[in-house]
DNA sequence: GCTAATTGCGAACGGTCGTTAGGTTAAAGT
DNA sequence: ACTTTAACCTAACGACCGTTCGCAATTAGC
């Protein structure tokens, strides 16, 4: 039928099945996402599709990785730029915010689903989902640590607390993007961000 | 076998259906419940078990009302002996955490849970997960109107938006406990509301 | 040009899904 | 005492699940 690609085409399928998958699984959760349906929508082979991959739980994994990936080079990448401390931190929710609120078709923050979809599962997905959260939390906390000791924020500033409720917000704004399809939500979230780094 | 049940029986049936049904939709999800999962679980057939409900939606839609339910004796009920405006909303808030921090097996507020997982979902169960919503934040927004009222919140206050923040909090310690089992959530996410109720 | 490896397909596997039909047994109504 | 109703069962249905096997087609290495 259709001619052979060549093996540099390999990484091509791949990433179109991981595509293809993570919209899918925007919506019916990393879990519901099932390889009959992904043969269907890519015009593939269920043992095309699932042999790049070897298991189901491989290509959750994979999925899951370019999820992250994706939020890395949309969120922090895009706050090299400004100077560290609030204003990075502030930047960086910004773009955070933004990416959530983008429709085109991929749902929101794939990361902060999954991790309500895996809380109570134990397995590499939610250690991975773990993983990624820690390195964001890590980031996080970093930059406040630098405003702290920039003045920024005040000196006695509980930097956990901080960031505790500066994800509260995040989370906040994905309930009301994805749930509540509230246009007013990003406005609402950035208010609030200014509200906790901003020392009043 | 078993001797046949009284009338009375049946709805004493159909709740320890929909008890088994929560704890395993806790782990499981709302739809990744089965119902041949849930006839082991219950020493029951499959069709003893859908035979009360008719459907599996319809099993959805009863579980997600008995887990409504529970939230309103567990916590706005809890709360009417509070003055209305903060004191109330406070004791409203330390209930609920309190609530998410239970590890009874039932993980959690399973309402959070729920609404994260139907979010891009329509349909039935949706729809009910929305009813619930905007009766909490009616609730917690008129609590807000009578605090401004007594002059408990500065009178500028922007009810939205402090909703909006109430949430956020009650998110991420929803998160925190169950995601990342972090026995220092309850407590965060006590201070966090008290630096929103708690006018500076 | 020949061989080896890669890529994807078709078909099938055992298993589980939600749902339905029909039968059995006990309780309720009269 | 007899009938009706309700609760629950076994058995089966078609559909889909993830996975595996063998095979055809194409490309890459030599």
């Amino acid at each position: 039928m259709s001619p052979r690609k060549s093996v540099a085409e390999t990484a091509a399928t791949r990433s179109r099945i991981i595509d293809s998958a993570l919209t899918l699984a925007s919506t019916e959760g990393l879990e519901g996402l099932t390889i009959g349906r992904l043969a269907t929508d890519l015009e593939m082979s269920k043992a095309g599709v699932i042999g790049h991959f070897g298991s189901k739980e491989a290509l959750q994994l994979a999925v899951l990785a370019a999820a992250v990936e994706r939020f890395r080079l949309r969120v922090p990448a895009r706050a090299v730029g400004a100077r560290p401390g609030t204003e990075r931190l502030t930047r960086a929710f910004d773009e955070w915010i933004d990416y959530m609120a983008e429709v085109e078709g991929h749902g929101g923050c794939f990361l902060t689903s999954v991790a309500s979809e895996f809380d109570g599962r134990p397995g590499p997905v939610r250690d991975a989902v773990l993983d990624a959260l820690a390195s964001w939390s890590a980031y996080v906390a970093a930059e406040l640590g630098t405003a702290v000791e920039a003045r920024e924020l005040p000196p006695h500033t509980d930097v956990e607390q901080l960031a505790f409720e500066l994800n509260g917000v995040a989370l906040a704004a994905h309930q009301s993007i994805q749930l509540h399809r509230d246009p007013q939500a990003p406005t609402r979230a950035r208010r609030a961000v200014a509200r906790l780094l901003i020392a009043p």
